[in-house]
DNA sequence: AATTATCTATCTATCAGTAGGTAGACAGAA
DNA sequence: TTCTGTCTACCTACTGATAGATAGATAATT
């Protein structure tokens, strides 16, 4: 793997676990085992790294609904493949979402990082909108709009729930709900 | 009112916009003009002061339920004043709930902190379960706990949305469904 | 083929600024 | 006097970021 990508991994990590304003490039430098200048030399700022990773991780969480949860695929199986993206998260290193953990920091963070934000949680959307418009297409745009954007805030929210009272059946609790509210 | 209290009502509101680890003693003294030995006067170490931000945070928030939604009043009354705090939080400042922000930071704090939030979810679940047991008596417990933790979630992950979106839209769309779901 | 120049990726060393935290002086109130 | 609260002044450690050196690979020129 390139450095770059060792990079990016250490970075997601970090923000993943702790939060884009609790790690510094030495960190990073630290857990591939190179030295912090040649962290910037790949991100010269920390905005710089903030904005790949997200950027990456975007396009990862797209890809992987595109494989697992194509539009061909039955509705059941598709939402599990949404709601496995999230569950998997937890399972796997006890981590946020990416977006989920930047959202929260939202302010503190600078306009590029914001916009590439934005740009995950309207992805989300759409991608539930647009299953939800196929699945019940008596139903209104603006409803399907509605449930989806619900769904989305509850998954976020159960993560960060489940994380704190380490507690894994809080986000079980929580998927099973949005999982029947979505097939219903 | 006090410097402590100043204080406080400083670093929560620091640690609701912008979160634990992205604002400084130096900060908060700066934001009530005093010198941030003097912040350090009143509470020794930033986990004092998270602690303490987040005790009285969440006294606040119970002691709000209790007078707005105490038992005698109507459901729908009720849960309006459960959302309310969470609308409240976003309408007048822009902010995220303090324990919402902190659960998301989770991993990166002290022990103390840590408690003090899962306190506050811990309470949150329990007050909305017991309002649902109330209003749905034939219901299973666990079923009561998990529509609770479902509407606490959805509402945490609604404050992160519609911050990152810039769209109280968002929330209100979640609140909806939220405040539906209860009352049903 | 040999030489020269350029590029890539890393390093060491350092910067100014800020982090959380402490010691001790001082003023006013009890 | 003693206690409370604030100050000045300072500490060590760390922050994001930069400059300049270096080694190795690649490309261009002779």
């Amino acid at each position: 793997m390139s450095t770059k990508d060792k990079i990016l991994d250490a970075a997601e990590n970090f923000i993943r676990t702790q939060g884009f304003n609790s790690f510094s490039f030495r960190d990073v430098a630290a857990a591939i085992g190179i030295k912090s200048a040649s962290v910037h030399y790949h991100f010269p700022t920390k905005d710089d790294l903030g904005e790949a990773v997200t950027d990456r991780y975007s396009a990862n969480i797209l890809a992987s609904l595109e494989a697992e949860g194509a539009e061909s695929t039955a509705p059941a199986i598709r939402v599990d493949a949404f709601i496995g993206i999230y569950r998997g998260a937890l399972k796997d290193a006890r981590q946020m979402c990416l977006c989920g953990m930047l959202g929260a920091e939202i302010e503190s963070l600078g306009d590029p990082v914001k916009a590439a934000v934005r740009r995950f949680f309207q992805a989300q959307e759409n991608w539930l909108a647009s299953f939800l418009r196929k699945t019940h297409p008596e139903q209104d745009d603006e409803v399907a709009r509605a449930r989806a954007r619900s769904a989305v805030a509850a998954l976020q929210g159960a993560l960060i729930m489940a994380r704190t009272m380490d507690d894994h059946s809080v986000f079980e609790d929580v998927a099973a709900r949005i999982r029947t509210g979505l097939i219903r």
